[in-house]
DNA sequence: CGGCGCATTGAGGGCGGTCAATTGGTGTGG
DNA sequence: CCACACCAATTGACCGCCCTCAATGCGCCG
């Protein structure tokens, strides 16, 4: 069931067997949603942490005077608020994009967990510090980066980041998003996300339509966006 | 040497006596740096961490083009590069603001006191997972905030983060950094910053002059940032 | 005194915002 | 099967924030 996200843990040396069977061990069964859904409440103080199975969901915040942003999205495989665990209060919710499966691993379960197995929490922590990555690198994206880099490098980082866990298909993969929706993860109104992606369309890089996303030109959407996957952290890490 | 460190660990239920004295057992002595040095370079793969014990860093990405974002600020007690632990390499350079001095802990060592004591390998963890939520919250004010706001969220943030650890006096606090290098920070234009500052001058909210940060109306700083300081989590957790 | 780094000011322009109307696709009830 | 509602995508007009370029002021140091 987890599979996915052993993979994504394995980066940091792979865990034992032991370690595998406690883990998948402690997750509870399958809960489903729907899109739009509000999985986990900003404020809530939630006593499990969510791995995402199936779908793709968001951090949402929500500001004064109604305006959304939306901080990270999550692909399968993703330990949705695994800093849920140290943190006491959610700063953020969790939405469902689409419809999606989850399943959840209490938190006293995976203190127990951390304390018997060093490495394995290291393995956890390490899927945090990776998170923190990706925000560090989406904060110089939008420090200085024009509407059009931004659109092109989020749908970089999808493309591999859901090439990673077996989701694209030839350059294609879904995208559960409204062009409102991809507003508030690119930090821009709807009207402009339309028009850059009639932009991308119209340079032969990318189509976009009805929730499914090709990649017609990869090198030249890599150029635009002055992407590089090294943020992602994919290539698995050697302990020293 | 390291009871700002201490401290911020403590938010996070406080470490026992041996664990703090494990832990600085394991610091290597001070080392100074002046300002606009470079301590740790993108890219490189340290084999320690570095505590900043005085003065203030910058975390430094250099983009094609020569153009820098700066994605976060560290003040004292800060663990400046506590992630490098568990990724392979930096993915951003750390630059010293002003004169600093750090002091560091070599990456075996804390592995070594990791396996021995999971309170404080949690704890630690817990340092990294309120750096990913500082940039979290960062990337909202990215997406969905103009110049001013910006500006203002910055001197709130700096302030809240610098009391916390003794360095403001009266609403005042040394902030070293020029105006471009507040621009890498803000993702503006080093012409735009001071044109905001200038705002905030004449609207008798802040002064900001010769390095030296001069608050003069929080309320009002607060109002135009929209800064509700929950992101920091300077309250202690509870551990449940 | 001259050089240098930083702050300040002005002019002009473009990116991306808001507002509002229109198109088109999808689903539903009659 | 069609009418209608609804939501998302698209388009146009207009405008303001913040950019760039460039010049000037100012404090400090050699």
């Amino acid at each position: 069931m987890i599979e996915r996200l052993l993979k994504k843990l394995s980066r940091y040396g792979p865990p034992s067997a032991e370690e595998c069977t406690a883990l998948a061990g402690i997750m509870t069964p399958v809960r489903r949603f729907s899109a739009g859904q509000e999985v986990i409440q900003q404020y809530s103080a939630p006593k499990e942490s969510t791995v995402l199975l199936s779908g793709m969901m968001g951090r949402l915040v929500t500001l004064r005077g109604g305006t959304q942003q939306i901080t990270a999205l999550q692909v399968p495989g993703d330990f949705v608020d695994l800093h849920a665990f140290l943190l006491a209060r959610m700063d953020h919710s969790v939405v469902a994009m689409n419809a999606c499966e989850t399943t959840t691993a209490p938190h006293s379960e995976l203190r127990r967990l951390c304390d018997r197995y060093p490495r394995l929490a290291r393995a956890l922590w390490y899927l945090t510090v990776v998170d923190a990555s990706i925000h560090r690198h989406w904060i110089t994206v939008f420090g200085r980066r024009d509407a059009i880099a931004r659109a092109a490098h989020l749908l970089c980082e999808l493309h591999v980041r859901l090439e990673d866990v077996g989701l694209t298909d030839d350059g294609q993969f879904e995208l559960p998003l409204t062009q409102a929706h991809a507003g508030d993860v690119l930090g821009l109104s709807a009207v402009h996300v339309n028009r850059v992606i009639q932009e991308l369309r119209a340079r032969s890089v990318v189509t976009w339509d009805r929730r499914r996303v090709q990649i017609k030109d990869w090198d030249a959407l890599v150029d635009i966006a002055e992407f590089d996957a090294t943020y992602l952290q994919l290539v698995p890490q050697v302990e020293t």
